[in-house]
DNA sequence: AGCACGCCGACT
DNA sequence: GTCGGCGTGCTC
């Protein structure tokens, strides 16, 4: 008698079987369909992974309650992609479906799409308007001669090199073939800019999967590309899993972008998942970016990648002109150093457009006590609180806790408070007591937070109302602004010095990002980076030779360190209210793992989290490291299967990240 | 993750 | 005398 196999959207690593009621048709019990069953005390949506013939369990099987579909919700390489994902992360196959399906039919909806495509249908252009150049026709050529085999391409190539034209031609192609194109870009980049540009060139739907879309629209999309009839799905990560009839090439624009990989629950990397899929569909996988990352690189070096470089257009410089400027010793006016308000005076002068880059908002990072230092710290975080003036608070940047502004030192008495270091606030203010006549806009999560804030601050740059742009990492990714000739980095030092291994990485393709964002092709901006380090490795590196260069010393000091992608490495997280309890659930998971003695693995730790505490809870972490997949994964079956009976498990939040971004 | 059961403190 | 706190155990 044949029984289901069902995954359930729960804690556990195995399926759970049930009984296929007696007057039930068999024949749309296919792997893939939703059923509803009974489980526990409640009732579960799980999926049907397989028919099989008899139970390991010994208790006696329930009935299923009723199947939902008629023919599976996923396509048969999305079953595949679930399985592999959910053994690659160590995530429960049922909770990997249930991340990966849209919200409707986790809830039971039915799979049926009620609108036809609610997408804009482009105006499709002429493509032969555009010229090419050399290295661009080279590179849609090398994809389009591979439209039907597995292979992995890097696109390299700094802005205004033409990426998107690439795409652009290759997607063109892979239409014409009857086939659809997935592409996937960072989460801040999904602009209309970007969708328009799609929307101009190309005469069929597309869908655009973006946060603001509702539930309804996005399972009509999901709907519709499975039934092939949207050519085109640009998205965010999660549109990795819209599942497609014809799939026929892979985007991924700026690969090296962190928000690629998801920093909870299920914690997959969009760029590798996507790989693996595209390996699954036989069909080639195009990865863009002007600072690829350094996995990447290692890919190409050892030939799992093929390389295409694009060189920049004619007339242009191969990557912008950079400026240190040393400030040690020197007076700034908070913040900028007078030989930088010397060249922005000079280039308002000019008519030309200033954008200044500083990673902290809010108007100071410290409020002090000049009397006795005291320092004003979040009660449930290990940080110290900003200081803010629109609207005067004291702000916890990493639980959002507010404070009223104490105008007494709590600790001495003393009157003399103030705000001590820099943040976006600030410079908007001394920029507004510099140029009283100049047009000043401050780009950061606090004066975007109201809807349609962004467009129409980035407007007011674009119209030329505003000539200087004030703003945080949100300006780093998408935007782009043909009139700025002038990019300043207030402070370069950040995250030099971080204790993280990919701090540097993320600092060279941040500087570089922000740098790319001013002039055309034809007349780059000019780059000034303020720091107290001008001798730094790195920043020397990054502005004498570039961005290769320095990927190249990178991969060495990761090489002589035995760290990623010279070893694979996966983290252990641990946090609880209890400020010992992850330390020791950590250690006895450590200790766990001498049960099963390897010498290809290395275990780190447990260490407490660089800021131990975070919203009132502590954390720890517990690194390991591998120079092969294999016998990491196996010490992870191993300990995960055993984990859930340690003394402490319970009393504590704990996760597993697999090739984790971060290890501080 | 849910959900129920179970055993100890402050309320009508 | 009950309502409810969250520790513990279970889910085919």
């Amino acid at each position: 008698m044949p029984l289901l196999r069902i995954a359930i959207p729960a804690p556990f690593y195995h399926g759970f079987d049930y009984l296929i009621p007696s007057d039930w048709d068999i024949g749309p019990l296919v792997p893939g369909i939703r059923l509803r069953v009974p489980f526990g005390k409640r009732e579960a949506i799980g999926i049907l992974t397989e028919i099989i013939e008899s139970t390991p369990t010994l208790k006696p099987l329930k009935p299923a309650i009723a199947f939902l579909d008629t023919e599976p919700v996923f396509t048969p390489t999305l079953m595949k992609l679930a399985r592999f994902a959910s053994q690659y992360y160590h995530y429960p196959l049922g909770e990997v479906f249930n991340s990966i399906l849209p919200g409707l039919l986790r809830k039971g909806k039915a799979a049926y799409c009620k609108s036809l495509p609610t997408t804009t249908i482009g105006l499709g252009e002429q493509f032969a308007s555009y010229a090419l150049n050399d290295a661009q026709q080279t590179a849609i050529n090398s994809v389009g001669s591979s439209l039907s085999e597995f292979k992995i391409f890097l696109l390299n190539g700094v802005t205004g090199s033409g990426k998107t034209e690439v795409y652009l031609h290759i997607i063109d192609k892979v239409i014409k073939a009857n086939k659809q194109a997935l592409i996937l870009v960072p989460e801040i980049g999904l602009t209309p800019q970007i969708l328009a540009r799609f929307q101009q060139r190309f005469h069929v739907p597309i869908a655009a999967l973006h946060s603001g879309m509702t539930e309804r629209e996005r399972l009509d999309a999901w709907l519709l590309a499975k039934q092939g009839r949207i050519p085109i799905i640009i998205g965010t990560r999660s549109a990795l899993f819209t599942p497609l009839l014809n799939p026929g090439v892979i985007i991924i624009d700026e690969e090296h972008d962190v928000s690629f990989k998801q920093q909870e629950g299920f914690r997959y990397h969009a760029r590798d998942l996507a790989i693996v899929r595209a390996r699954m569909e036989n069909i080639p996988i195009l990865l863009g970016s002007a600072t690829p990352s350094l996995e990447s690189l290692h890919n190409i070096a050892t030939a799992r990648y093929h390389l295409l470089n694009l060189p920049a257009r004619a007339g242009s410089a191969e990557h912008p002109h950079f400026h240190l400027i040393d400030i040690r010793n020197q007076t700034l006016e908070n913040g900028l150093s007078k030989l930088l308000l010397n060249n922005m005076e000079k280039h308002l002068a000019q008519n030309g457009q200033i954008l200044l880059f500083l990673n902290r908002r809010g108007f100071a990072p410290v409020w002090f006590c000049h009397a006795c230092s005291w320092t004003a710290s979040c009660d449930r975080c290990d940080v110290k609180l900003t200081y803010h003036q629109q609207p005067p608070s004291l702000l916890c940047h990493h639980c959002g806790a507010t404070r009223p502004i104490p105008h007494q030192c709590p600790k001495c008495q003393s009157h003399h408070l103030y705000p001590l270091g820099l943040g976006t606030q600030r410079i908007e203010q001394t920029l507004a007591k510099y140029f009283p006549n100049v047009g000043i806009v401050r780009i950061d999560r606090d004066s975007t937070r109201r809807k349609g804030a962004l467009h129409s601050m980035l407007e007011t740059i674009h119209s030329g109302e505003n000539k200087i742009l004030i703003g945080t990492q949100m300006i780093a990714k998408g935007h782009h602004f043909p009139e700025v000739t002038l990019v300043a980095i207030l402070d370069a030092d950040t995250g030099l010095f971080s204790a993280d291994f990919r701090a540097t990485e993320r600092v060279a393709q941040l500087l570089l990002q922000v740098a790319g964002r001013a002039g055309r092709a034809e007349r780059a901006g000019e780059v000034y980076l303020q720091t107290h380090n001008p001798q730094h490795p790195l920043l020397l590196h990054l502005i004498e030779h570039g961005y290769m260069a320095f990927a190249k010393a990178a991969l060495l000091e990761r090489k002589n360190a035995d760290l990623p992608p010279y070893n694979y490495a996966a983290l252990f997280r641990a946090e609880a209210v209890n400020a010992q309890a992850p330390l020791k659930f950590l250690q006895e998971l450590r200790d766990l793992a001498h049960v099963y003695p390897t010498n290809a693995v290395t275990i780190l730790g447990p260490v407490p989290a660089l800021i131990e505490r975070r919203a009132g809870r502590y954390r720890a972490h517990l690194l390991l490291l591998a120079k092969e997949r294999a016998p990491l994964h196996l010490l992870l079956n191993q300990l995960l299967t055993r984990l859930s009976q340690l003394p402490t498990s319970k009393r504590i939040r704990w996760g597993l990240d697999v090739d984790p971004m971060e290890v501080i």
